[in-house]
DNA sequence: ATTCTGACAGCAA
DNA sequence: TTTGCTGCCAGAA
């Protein structure tokens, strides 16, 4: 059997691409809270040490979408150009000033809430 | 095997 | 109030 491919499902990596996937259109959420639903609770570090591999993946992952506890974006200098992240959140109607998204809370999508 | 780093979060001063 | 330090876990050198 595929053993790797099932030992992806439970990768930590896989689990923060796949929920970071699950995020709506428009929504956005903190690395904590992914981190949370995963079970680590304080590893939100290892969310972000994810999704700094997800240009290794073959598949779009919306990480424009992740933001820190703070509404802010903290990682738009690693989508190449810095206004790449923002611009994607315009694009999805999420308001973004001083790098930091608007109505955080209102825009909030909580995995554990949302998925349980 | 050991050490360092990392797109965070929370608490202390 | 703001600033800074530690804790956390996993991967890379």
């Amino acid at each position: 059997m595929a053993k790797k491919q099932l030992k992806e499902e439970n990768d930590f990596f896989s689990m923060v691409y796949e929920v970071t996937k699950l995020i709506p259109y428009g929504r956005v959420t903190s690395y904590g809270a992914i981190a949370r639903y995963l079970g680590s609770g304080r590893s939100a570090r290892m969310v972000g040490w994810a999704l700094n591999a997800c240009h290794s993946r073959p598949e779009f992952i919306p990480a424009h979408r992740v933001v820190n506890s703070r509404g802010l974006l903290s990682g738009k200098h690693h989508f190449g150009n810095s206004t790449t992240m923002e611009q994607l959140l315009k694009n999805e109607g999420v308001l973004v000033e001083d790098d930091q998204i608007v109505g955080f809370s209102e825009k909030f999508w909580d995995p554990l809430r949302e998925l349980k």
